[in-house]
RNA sequence: GGCGCUAUCGUCUAGGGGACUAGGACGGGGCCCUCUCAAGGCCCAAACACGGGUUCGAAUCCCGUUAGCGCUACCA
């Protein structure tokens, strides 16, 4: 097939069946784990399918969005590398036309004018529940005479328009729950438009999915209690509704829906804690849907070869901190160093440590298996840069403890037999050598000459292999810090 | 209260009437490797919420109970 050809059949198919998804964040806080699996479920779906992902940005309530909220959800996808085809739409700026499909509604009859103030409205909610039972509007608006309704027009009352709800059977085939199914009856007519002539949430995202010709809704299912609302309004607007699929909600590890106490929740706050950004998404990926095998680790590509609604989990799912930092271990260890330097060179310029200029390559290289974030390989790349830096804790405290004064006498020898060294042989191997003779020549385990170097260095008994620890520090830095902790030691036992 | 959704190891999950002695992964424990740790390899503990059906046979289908969650605004 000519290119050509391939690109005409690939737009036509696009025009006839590609999907259409969107993500439709609301500005009222910042972008939650929640979220963020939402986005990344609609972006996997509409590539897998070859469609088109739709960003919707859903600041109809103007007391609680900000700008501050959109760029930091902007911020949050571009870096969790979730991207949009359409967008990013401002929902408050198609006003007009959730008000014509308001008007255009109440005109056919099927929504009417509601005089009820707030107050009156809050009163009669507080007498249904004082009874015991939950409230339903009344609709003693809805039997208003058209004389009483010009009455009020002509005296200039408030109004909202509320949806008359009509009392049948509404039920979808949900893509991830099958079929679900509600009686009009027990749904309220619901205001589709306040006083002030501004959409409700729920005819605002009817009429804009209509708008974009949203072909399938993929949202967290604390909205399967509006979809019945909004498939009425689909059906009263002459529109066939989309599918819906509705993703279970992500909770902390107690079990309750995932809040500021749990701790992190934003994906700023992941970000910040060094997380990678492909680990993140296998992660959230794989909480609530699953490819069907054992496959735990998976590429972008995979992701979206292998995804589809039916993998999706009913259940909530918790989401769990240590699977994410092992999986993120996981992508460091696998990266080369070469991409891990920029992300390390930004967390060593936060700690206020200047590499100067030298290869961060090999200091990562030492470490990175042992990492599982960003955070923590800089961490232990400043201190191979500088040991000076290291903080002494409390196994290194105990080592020395035990070791008494062979601690720094150890590091001495140590030392004195590296110094020995021509520079040119400041390698591993060579390294590695000269320790085994000093342990023998002192009768020692190779245990008791390496590990007060690993403690010297880095402050802990755990690192990489000592030989290895030495040559990423380099000479000069090891051979000197070595004799300032073995001095500083000495004099601490003799006074 | 009403309406709705959900229920497999502590956690994420596989499972679609017989292949289940219920599999994998994280976390936990042990062993190997070893200068320590990580990685890797091997091993262990750990689950079908409960009760009724349907069926020759139920983790799987149906009903109920219980529990959890969501919604019940002129919020989204």
């Amino acid at each position: 097939m000519s290119h050509l050809a391939f690109h005409l059949s690939r737009i036509r198919r696009n025009l006839m069946t590609a999907p259409r998804v969107r993500f439709a964040p609301s500005p009222t806080g910042y972008l939650h784990v929640g979220g963020a699996r939402t986005a990344l479920f609609n972006w996997l779906f509409a590539r897998h399918a070859g469609g088109t992902h739709v960003l919707r940005i859903e600041d109809t309530d103007r007391d609680r969005s900000t700008e501050a909220h959109t760029r930091v959800i902007l911020d949050g996808l571009t870096w969790l590398g979730i991207g949009w085809d359409e967008g990013p739409f401002f929902q408050g700026e198609y006003a007009a036309r959730h008000r014509a499909d308001a008007e255009r509604l109440l005109a056919g009859g099927k929504a009417y004018r509601c005089f009820c103030t707030r107050e009156e409205l809050e009163a009669q909610r507080a007498r249904a529940e004082a009874a015991g039972g939950g409230f339903r509007y009344d609709r003693r608006c809805y039997r208003l005479t058209p004389a009483e309704i010009d009455a009020r027009l002509a005296a200039g009352l408030a109004f909202t328009i509320r949806f008359l709800l009509p009392d049948e059977e509404i039920a979808w085939d949900d893509a991830v729950h099958g079929r679900i199914s509600f009686q009009g009856g027990d749904l309220d007519d619901f205001v589709i438009l306040r006083s002030d002539g501004s959409a409700i949430y729920n005819l605002a995202v009817v009429s804009d999915d209509i708008a974009m010709r949203i072909t399938h809704v993929i949202r967290g299912d604390d909205h399967i209690s509006n979809t019945p609302k909004q498939i009425a309004l689909y059906r009263a607007l002459g529109h066939a509704p989309p599918v819906f699929a509705h993703v279970p909600m992500i909770l902390g590890t107690d079990g309750k829906k995932l809040s500021k106490r749990h701790g992190a929740t934003a994906v700023g706050d992941y970000r910040h804690e060094g997380i990678l950004p492909a680990a993140m998404r296998n992660f959230l990926a794989l909480l609530g849907w699953s490819p069907g095998d054992d496959r735990e680790i998976l590429s972008d590509a995979e992701l979206i070869e292998r995804f589809s609604l039916e993998g999706i989990q009913k259940k909530a799912a918790v989401f769990d901190t240590a699977k994410l930092e092992w999986m993120n271990g996981q992508y460091i260890s696998a990266m080369p160093a070469s991409e891990l330097t920029e992300g390390v060179r930004r967390e060593l310029g936060r700690m206020g440590v200047n590499p100067d200029g030298r290869d961060l390559a090999p200091a990562i290289e030492a470490v990175k298996s042992r990492s599982r974030t960003i955070l923590q390989l800089a961490e232990r790349v400043a201190v191979r840069l500088d040991p000076s830096r290291s903080a002494l804790d409390p196994k290194g405290q105990a080592l020395i403890g035990k070791m008494g004064p062979s601690f720094s006498a150890n590091l001495r020898h140590a030392a004195d037999a590296l110094d020995a060294l021509p520079s040119g042989d400041w390698r591993p191997e060579p390294i590695l050598a000269r320790l085994q003779h000093v342990a023998e020549s002192d009768g020692l385990k190779l245990g008791d000459v390496m590990q007060p170097v690993r403690v010297a260095l880095t402050g802990g008994t755990v690192s990489e292999p000592v030989n290895e620890l030495l040559a990423v520090v380099g000479r000069d830095t090891a051979l000197r810090r070595l004799r300032e902790v073995a001095a500083r030691f000495d004099s601490r036992s003799a006074g």
